[in-house]
DNA sequence: TTGCAATTCAAACAGTTGTATGAAACTATC
DNA sequence: GATAGTTTCATACAACTGTTTGAATTGCAA
């Protein structure tokens, strides 16, 4: 296998160009004149387009799950097998978070790719994502833990709220920007981050059929 | 112009290809065939396959813009000028909601093609989306006057989780029937609109640095 | 009917795409 | 240094894309 040289040259090219311009309108073409390396190479060493593109998100995605669990996982031993809810959604949403939003300029490809990849959403990546629930049944298990008195629906629903939040944030940061003139700003990412988790915290701390009222009623006594 | 016929038997084989199939494997002959009119006919009736898509877009986005609008239009003349925040949250994603969910074998080509837009996001349909803008600030203003004792950064980010519920749940509904083992009914959609509105109005009621107790000692004064 | 514009049609165009091929160059092993 | 295996390369392929063309057809008004 040599010396992986062409192999990462065309990984690092396709990664930026798709991150820049979107999966749309970036050939093979454009990725081995980027890397400057064969035409061939790609099928040679991926197989196919698709393919290249799968390892791409499979290593990105590998990546932010790991620092996903691994925040859970400190958590819950600190906590004796229980986290609190805010600190397990903190570690769901924390990592994409932080790693797709912050000043334009000092994004990693890495996270602009991720943010492609969510707005874009082509054929191959949507293979993988569709794997991902058994990930998110880890935090599922979690959550279960953290609310023990929360029925299931709740938690999923919580869940789905709080992934929601993230990912929308993220997708469309540029239309919030502009819809706030800029009073939202999403470069302090230690604020979203707080704004998604309190909101999804309440979501699950409160049920959704309790009036305001009622719940006051519950959590004076 | 004749009898529209062509024109319109395009549109209506465009819009259910593309609902049933997406917009990435859906070619022009694969319309012009299903429409039973001529290749040609496409670019003289609407310029351009981009063209084509945009139109289908608009038209749809109108009708969904239209009926959010007339319901916050009715609350707030009922309340005087000024509605109760749920019932303006309740306009803003209602529609979206009811027209995209519910028993799929009774979802309309309509809803299911607007949901493939928000998931596949094509360049013709993402200019339009840019433009959206306008409409939100109507929400924002009824917001506002809702609440006016919130800052607008609250504002905005309240809307931006609102729409972040609504158009996530749309998008990932499968993923979340899947993730819950079907105890997330996703049919019920009044109890989605419900879900999503009580969330959101949570958001915009307490403050994101409020704790729940601090929360409780306003509310309860 | 005649004339004129709008529409339809078959056919071709021009370009791009991802992929395959088979020879050439390289690398490491014996 | 010959050999076997891997990697690179130029090139061609085959298919598909949206779009254009110019002639044929249609529909309507004068």
């Amino acid at each position: 296998m040599a010396s992986d040289h062409t192999r990462t040259s065309i990984l690092a090219a396709a990664e930026r160009l798709y991150a820049d311009r979107g999966f749309g309108d970036v050939t093979l073409r454009d990725i081995v004149a980027a890397a400057n390396v064969n035409l061939a190479a790609v099928n040679y060493h991926f197989g196919s387009k698709d393919e290249l593109i799968a390892e791409l998100f499979v290593t990105r995605s590998i990546a932010t799950n790991r620092e996903r669990l691994h925040e859970l996982k400190m958590a819950e031993e600190q906590g004796g097998g229980r986290a609190p809810i805010e600190v397990i959604l903190h570690a769901l949403v924390g990592p994409t978070l932080r790693g797709c939003l912050g000043p334009e300029n000092q994004r990693s490809t890495a996270a602009r790719f991720m943010i492609r990849a969510s707005i874009e959403s082509v054929p191959p990546i949507r293979r993988i994502k569709n794997r991902e629930i058994d990930h998110l049944r880890k935090f599922v298990g979690a959550m279960r833990r953290s609310l023990p008195d929360r029925s299931d629906v709740e938690i999923y629903w919580g869940l789905n709220f709080a992934l929601a939040m993230a990912h929308h944030t993220i997708r469309e940061s540029e239309r919030l920007t502009k819809l706030s003139e800029g009073k939202c700003d999403l470069d302090d990412v230690e604020d979203v981050v707080a704004r998604v988790v309190s909101v999804a915290t309440m979501a699950l701390t409160m049920g959704k059929t309790e009036t305001k009222a009622r719940a006051l009623a519950r959590d004076v006594r």
